[in-house]
DNA sequence: GTGGTCTAGACCACG
DNA sequence: GTGGTCTAGACCACC
């Protein structure tokens, strides 16, 4: 599992990971069953503070994303899989909402917004997969 | 003006004012040259410290959206109005990217996105229009 | 005699009154006996409080720039044009001064100011010829 | 880095600790990436209030000379360096325009001036030096 | 430990 | 009346 962190975004390092690892779990690329990295492994990998990851993978316990399993570390959680898409789907349309509203309250109209999305979208969607190709 | 604070949110009070301004100057409710209402004014009507109020006023200064007129108050800039546009433009460019991304990342297909988009559109510009009624 | 003010500038309106009456002094667009405005007169003029421009007289009065003239107003002292030049130049010295320190200290070089004030002497000056010829 | 404040100046406090912090990465003594002294521990070395040193460098921070780096502090961006230089003579440029813009309005020559130039900068070339020396 | 937010209140210059 | 500066102290999230 790879973990692209910004530390320079508002969004918490912890948190960050939270998303990481959520997200590797929605897009398959971590299964049910299967262990995620040490603490330590993957506080060395991201270059980040030990108690940072330990703090993800609490909060991730705390969801039930991810269950520990005596003496060998932690792994996703039977449930995780179908969890994970639904709150992530939750998370973005809440988002989307706040970000409708303000565009509508500053008076851009829905087209505009339309175009944005198709735009971005194909835009993105290249991105990754060019990314993923290496 | 009016202005609606969120004191729960997780954006801080003052950014929620910069916003505020932004929005009204966005959509032609305050003009270039119209004066704003003063800290004072202001932090009463929204039941804020007077020095919350002065330091959204005082980043509003910094990025050009507001002059002072000594003695007198602060005034829209000239510039404001066509530069809240673009930046709002550009903020919601900005959030949509990276929310897209996510999307992207955790598995969500474009029919979900668009279909979360137009829904959350006609629902929210039911409410806006509402709320302006009144 | 013409007021040019600056509302945004840092330095109060009633010191750029103050210097723009000694600058018109220093220059001899105003004479030894001849009076100013009234205060009604140049705050019209100037779309200036009244305060403001009363001020500016009282400060000059105490310098002993404008002498009170009992029942005609406000008149130039017959030491105030020597006095304002004198007062001018050592103003533009001290100025220098500081500026040229801090030129140092940062690490220019004498070419680079003499360029400097060359250059932009020859653009005001330029700048200044027009606009009195309008 | 040291931080020489004047409280008597007009200059306000947190501006003055911009320029010094400029300064410092304008002559090489901070580079790029390195730490800036936390906002407490600089408070208590200038003998000044939290919260004026975190304006400075909240200042510092909205114009990209400084990042912050989540709970480690702040840090010179890589920008900085160069934005700092252009700055000061750019800085100097501006003062130096409405300096010169006085003396043409007040009647001075430029031959007093170029010699007024002259003769401060030799006087406080001296100066200088003699105080590097010691 | 770090910075960030908010409050409360004093003081000042300007108009 | 206006905004601007500074202080003091509380509380929070993050690492």
């Amino acid at each position: 599992m790879i973990c692209q962190l910004d530390f320079q975004s508002d969004i918490p390092i912890y948190e960050q990971i939270c998303r990481q690892v959520k997200f590797a779990i929605g897009n398959g690329t971590l299964r049910a069953g299967d262990h995620v990295p040490s603490v330590r492994e993957l506080a060395v990998q991201a270059a980040v503070n030990v108690n940072t990851v330990a703090r993800a993978y609490r909060d991730l316990q705390a969801q039930g994303i991810l269950v520990s399993i005596r003496g060998t570390g932690l792994a996703v959680s039977p449930e995780a899989p179908s969890r994970c898409r639904d709150d992530r789907l939750e998370m973005i349309r809440a988002r989307l909402s706040t970000l409708l509203r303000e565009a509508i309250l500053s008076g851009i109209e829905m087209d505009e917004i339309r175009s944005l999305v198709d735009a971005e979208w194909s835009r993105l969607h290249k991105e990754v997969r060019a990314s993923k190709a290496v």
